[in-house]
DNA sequence: TATTGTTATACTCTATAACTATA
DNA sequence: TATAGTTATAGAGTATAACAATA
């Protein structure tokens, strides 16, 4: 049988990578602004479209709608966001950034970018683009397939 | 400012594609083997090592002491491994696979690998090396960043 | 005093499904 | 019937610290 050696199996490197790559930045947003992960990705994702219906936030940001749905209760409750029904259909809400939540998103968003860019510090130009396509040929392999075995 | 792009954000793409990755491989496992993932990291250790502390375990699989003794115990009433106290030093023990903790074992290295060979099989050589080199770039870099802003 | 490992507590997260309102 | 979104429930997972045993 072949071996298997726990730190050279990909699954469980890009696991603990994420794992430590996205505690190191939730540490920040959260020790300053007091969100959790899925509350920055719904204000990443309002702030990117600025008027964006809770569906597509979690299409977009890859969270099913009860995770989304309490996300945007919390965010709403403290006024960072603000949601207005669609009058063409009443089920949904346009959910767009209040200025307290602008102002958050404005101060989060170059963090944030300056995280990923120190990350990348030590790859050369190329080695980005490379891991870029990367991740996008794993992400079509990882979706793709039935299951292992 | 800079706009941010969630889906072009390297944490948030790294979070996505270890979590989808992460979740097709368990689901094999869990669903044939009723193990969850930290019961698999330490079966994974234990079997690369034939014979480990829970300390041990836990420096070589990124869990904390709290988890491993949890999915240590589970592993043990199900009769997948022994432990054995170390005579020279009566706090820690040795874990070792049973006879049927090495049979499932067996299973499912063959199945994990072949998912990483599925996940691997639309990447040249090239691209497979430089994909654990920037791994390991980033884990290094995330492992020393302080947090960001 | 420090370390290995377990247990307790409270808390958060999650999955599922039931539910409301609208289409 | 189907969809957008919320709420309920229960179960799993987590962090923290307290704890026991040993060093």
């Amino acid at each position: 049988m072949q071996p298997l050696r726990l730190n050279e199996f990909l699954p469980y490197r890009l696991s603990v990578l994420a794992a430590v790559v996205s505690e190191g930045l939730a540490r920040s947003y959260s020790e300053q602004f007091g969100i959790g992960v899925p509350e920055w990705r719904v204000m990443a994702t309002i702030g990117e479209f600025r008027s964006i219906t809770a569906k597509a936030i979690g299409e977009h940001a890859h969270m099913g709608k009860v995770k989304v749905s309490r996300a945007v209760a919390s965010l709403e409750g403290r006024g960072l966001i603000q949601r207005t029904q669609n009058a063409e259909d009443m089920r949904e809400a346009f959910l767009v950034l209040m200025p307290a939540g602008d102002d958050m998103y404005r101060q989060i968003v170059p963090m944030a970018l300056g995280y990923a860019e120190t990350l990348r510090a030590g790859l050369s130009r190329d080695e980005v683009a490379v891991l870029d396509q990367l991740i996008d040929k794993l992400m079509a392999r990882a979706t793709v397939m039935p299951s292992a075995g």
